[in-house]
DNA sequence: GAGAGTCGGCTTTTT
DNA sequence: GCCGACTCTC
């Protein structure tokens, strides 16, 4: 082959794709790369960006031909594998930039391998086009063919809410009861079906059948059908059309092929059905495809990520070079055991063994707490130690199972004056006030967004309620228009009452007004203006609620995020795929987050909270996906040991509410799968030890939580915390100690029976004995004013539990019965 | 159409 | 135990 490059980017025959500027200009990223090949380039010596990898990191960069695939371990400096490649294929000049494929799960990802990229060949990475996420690069493909697949350009995206919210519409329509069988669970289903890459006439029969007693394929269908009605696609359809276009349009795959010289993706493992299968598509061209990922880290098949894509590779792409990563550049050599130890209980796994050649380090701590509120109190003072001796907080992290463990730290940091920075949760564009302004942008850039339309047609209220909605639907549906030229055509009949007229006609004047600005006035301004004239502003400055402000702020906030763009649709295009904000920096402050939002990170310290069985592994995950579910739990365990650098340390609570209710737990398996000669079990720095669990013995199964003791709400009452009080003062009795280990259960972190015994029955007696005593007894006929007569089955405090004659078992407050 | 009251659910999360 | 969705009432 001659030189690669001789089919230019531009060149208008050969590559129809509006190319943005990613010729060989003399300051363009592909020049700058070359000139760090050459001897003379910029005082770089040829391959200067080789120096300082490792033999396999090397090997995994200079491997250019054909697939590979790089086992890369937690730590083993899997980006800079990445981006050196790139650089790599650039400055040899196998490809331009334009001719690389680069692709990543998020946008965060993406945006920093633009950064390093840009930091190792020069700042103008506007060069690299097909480096995003599977999604936007899938929106980047339909939008040059959307006549191909039956869209038109300037289709919409939905994103989950909308798509819910039209699903509700069609349940609607058929009548289907949405208690049972509600719209999420159609979206959760439809979603699974796009992830396997399957169209609606794909979906074996068994499975349409599955929702709304054998409609679900024809739901599925009736959605698509929706979606193309309104020129729209859901996040699914990004890949899934795609891929239909690359199958149903041989000269536009042919083209692909042609355009990508070498393809890279990251987080391979986090791959699902459609993603693979679009992938290899593409891959089918050149075969220079690079996957990079770790099996160990699969963490999101609970949302179509298909670990096999990545244990598959060899046999899929024949030929396939893999290279190992294995050398940790992160960890303490404890850590690494102990994550080592605990990861190798999972079967079906490429193995990989992490060395490091620093020292090893602490030892990984183990600390059983009484309860949650103990263990967060503990944490709390080992951040403040550290913090004493002059550790950084943004340097420990708190790496939590579920959100709902969060509150605990939360509150405890609050009253010890520690700051804190929770990282996750509702995203900026989720909320509320964000997503009603939006969709004011969005009528207003596109006038047949029938659902953003319908979210604010009453929002701020303004006396178009369901019965206006219902006749301009109808009209809309009858004259086969979008919903405002509906209300529209309505406003010019007298078909509605009077009132409705005038205020309809108004809203449908004001969008005229704020469309003939768009153009005149930059997005911001008309935002502001379209937020003041609409109400909306108003709306929540009247609102007294304790949030109103807040979302003030926020809506300031997004007007203030417009300006840096050019356009109001471009705007609009960006938010659709670019769900979330810059991050707010923040001072010094503890990170606490859920273990999977801290993939790809690193702390010096992390806390490692809630190991219990059912907290950590997660219940759910064990009855709903089994042995496959524990696995990913176990793979989330390693994901959260591997985060730390220097210090990882792993507690757990006897006692956890869960749903309001105190539940005893039993240590997470997990704690005897890590290695012992890794670890150092220590007693909580709170000095009252630990309850201990119901048996010690490993009968794991889901029948293990049905005897678990659950206290009453009186939890608390004076009498609880005195029994909590009691608890601490006689913390040598009951406490853990290290003696436990001189017994022979079968695991070192069982409880011992005197400790259980003891607090246990204690626990209960006071949580039974006190609280306002109820005026009636089990047995006592009472009526209820809504419920009738009934007779009462169980007094917990004021609460009662009546088996109603009428109307079956209730929970009721006592004052709300009288003595029949 | 607003406010109060009731009921059910409740892992993880990106695009 | 808390939150959101829905219903009921005025």
């Amino acid at each position: 082959m001659a030189d690669p490059r001789n089919i230019p980017d531009g060149a208008p025959s050969d590559f129809p794709f509006d190319l943005p500027a990613a010729s060989p200009r003399p300051g363009g990223i592909a020049a700058r790369a070359a000139a760090l090949a050459r001897p003379d380039g910029a005082g770089h010596a040829r391959g200067v960006y080789l120096d300082g990898l490792n033999p396999e990191q090397r090997a995994a960069v200079e491997a250019t031909d054909g697939p590979v695939l790089v086992l890369a371990g937690a730590g083993t400096g899997k980006t800079r594998v990445l981006t050196t490649r790139i650089a790599h294929i650039l400055s040899l000049g196998l490809a331009w930039p334009s001719q690389i494929l680069a692709v990543t799960f998020t946008n965060k990802a993406a945006r920093e391998m633009k950064e390093r990229i840009g930091a190792m060949v020069g700042e103008e990475v506007e060069g690299m086009p097909w480096l995003g996420t599977f999604h936007s690069i899938g929106v980047r493909m339909l939008r040059r063919h959307s006549e191909l697949v039956g869209l038109k350009s300037g289709f919409t995206i939905l994103d989950t809410d909308d798509q819910i919210r039209l699903l509700k519409q069609l349940l609607q329509a058929e009548g289907i009861d949405e208690k049972r069988w509600p719209a999420r669970l159609l979206a959760n289903i439809i979603d699974g079906w796009k992830n396997r890459g399957l169209g609606p006439q794909q979906v074996p029969a068994g499975e349409g059948s599955a929702f709304a007693n054998g409609r679900g394929g024809a739901f599925y269908a009736a959605y698509q059908a929706r979606l193309k009605a309104l020129n729209a696609v859901d996040f699914g359809d990004l890949l899934l059309e795609s891929i239909r276009l690359l199958r149903e349009n041989p000269d536009v795959l042919a083209e692909y092929h042609r355009r990508f010289r070498y393809i890279l993706v990251d987080e391979y493992q986090d791959t699902n059905v459609a993603q693979y299968l679009w992938l290899r598509l593409l891959a089918a061209g050149s075969r220079n495809v690079c996957c990079v990922g770790d099996d160990d880290q699969s963490i999101y098949g609970w949302r179509g990520a298909e670990v096999d894509n990545i244990l598959r590779f060899e046999t899929d792409f024949p030929g396939a070079t893999v290279v190992r990563l294995e050398r940790n550049y992160r960890s303490t050599g404890h850590i690494l055991g102990a994550a080592a130890h605990l990861i190798a209980h999972n079967a079906g796994r490429l193995g990989k063994t992490l060395f490091s050649e620093g020292e090893s380090g602490e030892k990984v701590t183990v600390t059983g707490a009484w309860d949650s509120q103990e263990e967060a109190r503990a944490i709390g003072e080992e951040i403040e130690q550290l913090q004493r001796q002059g550790h950084a907080l943004t340097q420990i992290a708190i790496l939590v199972r579920a959100s709902f463990q969060m509150r605990e730290f939360e509150e405890r940091f609050v009253t010890l004056g520690l700051n804190y920075r929770v990282i996750g949760g509702p995203r900026f564009y989720e909320r509320a006030e964000i997503r009603d302004a939006l969709a004011y942008l969005r009528v207003i850039a596109s006038p047949s967004d029938d659902l953003a339309f319908e979210r604010i047609v009453n929002v701020p209220k303004r006396g178009l309620g369901d019965a206006a909605l219902r006749q301009i639907h109808d009209h809309a549906r009858a004259a086969q228009i979008p919903l405002i030229e509906a209300a529209r055509e309505l406003v010019a009949s007298e078909e509605l009452k009077p009132k409705v007229r005038l205020t309809l006609r108004d809203l449908v004047a004001s969008f005229d007004r704020w469309r003939g600005q768009m153009t005149s006035l930059p997005q911001n301004e008309l935002a502001e203006i379209v937020l003041d004239e609409s109400g909306y502003t108003e709306m929540w400055q009247k609102d007294r609620s304790a949030d109103a402000q807040g979302r003030l702020d926020n809506l300031k906030e997004l007007v203030r995020s417009m300006e840096q763009f050019e356009n109001l649709i471009g705007f609009l295009e960006h938010i659709s795929l670019v769900m979330d904000v810059e991050g707010a920096a923040g001072g010094d402050a503890v990170n606490i987050m859920t273990l999977h939002s801290a993939k790809g990170l690193e702390f010096d310290t992390v806390f490692l909270p809630g190991w219990e069985e059912g907290v950590f592994p997660n219940q759910r995950a064990l009855d709903e996906q089994g042995r496959a579910g524990l696995e990913e739990e176990r793979r989330l365990a390693y994901v959260g040991l591997t985060r730390a650098r220097r210090r990882a340390k792993v507690f757990f609570a006897s006692n956890r509410r869960i749903h309001g209710m105190w539940q005893s737990a039993v240590p997470s398996r997990f704690l005897d799968e890590l290695s012992e000669k890794d670890v150092e079990v220590t007693e909580s720095r709170g000095g009252q030890g630990w309850g201990g669990g119901q048996s010690g013995r490993y009968g794991y199964g889901p029948s293990r939580f049905d005897e678990a003791q659950t206290f009453g709400s009186s939890y608390s009452t004076p009498g609880w915390q005195r029994a909590q009080n009691a608890a601490r003062s006689n913390s040598g009795g009951g406490g853990f100690s290290g003696g436990s280990f001189s017994d022979n259960r079968p695991s070192r972190f069982a409880a011992s029976e005197k400790a259980r015994g003891g607090r246990v029955i204690e626990g209960e007696l006071i949580a039974k004995s006190t609280g306002p005593a109820s005026r009636f007894a089990i047995g006592d006929r009472v009526f209820h004013q809504k419920f009738g007569y009934g007779e009462v089955a169980s007094v917990e405090g004021n609460k009662l539990t009546v088996q109603f004659d009428k109307a079956g078992e209730k929970k009721v407050v006592d004052s709300f019965v009288d003595a029949a």
